[in-house]
DNA sequence: ATATTTGCTGCGGGTTCCCGCAATTTTGCT
DNA sequence: AGCAAAATTGCGGGAACCCGCAGCAAATAT
């Protein structure tokens, strides 16, 4: 049986290949990537199965290689392992699970018996394993209330480039007055609004962004991702003012 | 000779006990601390000339530790040792860093061979040594034309918690104008309003703060110290509305 | 001492933003 | 099909925002 590992911290992934040896004996190869896009093109070329995979990462973060992996072969197994209880990562993954795979979230602090166990559970007994810390961030950001749609989602992104209304709605096909709905109930969900009491204005366009980010709905990499996806929109489009 | 470790993740700080310990046989003690709080208070109580020190943990990070230890003992000697090249941390750095102290800058990626060479040359010999790579940032960052002094320093951070103009003057004792002077230069100096063309108009303010989380200029960590700290003026002042 | 630069301030206009109100369309359910 | 709830859209006004213009004071240069 062989494994991947995908992982670019070289002291993580020592750790991680040592404690698969000790848990798994039945591996017979281990093969080593140190970014998404090596751990998604290892996995294509050594039809691998079983994959351990980091999240935060430079090139490719680990939610694009697992989807990336999982659309090509849904029925991998993915052990996700991750130093942070990053609900923005979070809300990547359960979207893109699919049906028939098994997958698993074991946090870094965990101890050495826990991770083997989730080693087990998931890449070998292809069991579902979700450690309990992030299955909170889980639930509350799923969580009737609080869930962002996708369309919520989408405005959230765009306004977080500093997009203004008019650019929104041209953009998502909406109309201007539709993406202020939007905007208020983002306001709403994100607790924008909440905590200025009289005498406290506040921008609300700016605290939103803030709330997002120290909140963990986004992170640094998603803007830059969302930035490369509208400037390839935005020159598309860029015969329209003509 | 002692010295102290203060670093959160245990295969990092494993890893860096072995490095010292072969590379600066004199250490006759190691202690060790998780965050920046245990850490201040270990060098307080332990009387630690040599500290190698993370940057990003949870508690009270890199920054804030050294700022309380080298404001008690300025000759401290501090080898920072750090996942990232955040410039977040790095602006921190070159403000707090005493005259007549040691200090070092390693990422974590480099060799052993250099981390060994930097705890030498910092904590033995007392010699400033910083990673070309970090130099880099740093001479960005304190170029002319694109440093931010303080006064503008304080709006961006004021602005990234979303207050509007005229809070930001009350906060900071200027008037409504000169605070949306400030504005005027942070953008230029972000590069805001350059990159969209005609068009493109775009959203000022939550790009000043989007540029400012890209770059590196600000993280969450300082998004949550300033929101703190806002929040305490907030308490302090207001009976103001009354 | 005079001239120039730099920073702070008020004023005013054009624009965007927030949001309540009401009309219309879509959705969901029986 | 029929009806109610929810979502979408237009309108309008008050507030905040961006910024050019101009006056003033302090610092610096000539």
């Amino acid at each position: 049986m062989k494994v991947l590992l995908v992982e670019d911290d070289q002291f993580h992934a020592r750790y991680l290949q040592d404690a698969l040896a000790e848990a798994l004996p039945e591996v017979t190869e281990t093969l080593h990537a140190v970014n998404g896009q090596e751990g998604a093109d290892e996995a294509r070329a050594g039809r691998i199965g079983a994959i351990v995979m980091d999240l935060q990462m430079e090139n490719h973060n680990g939610i694009e290689a697992a989807r990336t992996i999982w659309a090509e072969r849904p029925e991998t197994r993915i052990l996700f392992w991750s130093n942070y209880s990053d609900e923005a990562y979070l809300r990547g993954i359960s979207r893109i699970v699919p049906e028939e795979s098994a997958y698993g979230y074991v946090l870094k602090t965990a101890s050495r018996d826990r991770l083997k166990l989730a080693l087990r559970a998931v890449l070998i007994e292809g069991q579902i394993m979700v450690d309990r810390e992030i299955h909170r961030f889980q639930r509350r950001a799923t969580a009737p209330g609080n869930a962002l749609d996708d369309s919520e989602y989408a405005v959230l992104l765009d306004l977080a480039l500093g997009l203004q209304d008019k650019l929104i709605a041209e953009r998502r096909g909406m109309s201007l007055r539709t993406v202020q709905n939007r905007l208020l109930s983002l306001y709403d969900k994100l607790g924008v609004g909440v905590e200025d009491g009289p005498g406290l204005p506040l921008n609300k366009r700016v605290r939103a962004l803030n709330r997002a980010i120290t909140t963990r709905t986004l992170n640094v990499e998603m803007l830059e991702t969302a930035q490369r996806e509208f400037d390839r929109w935005a020159t598309r489009n860029c015969n329209k003012p003509g």
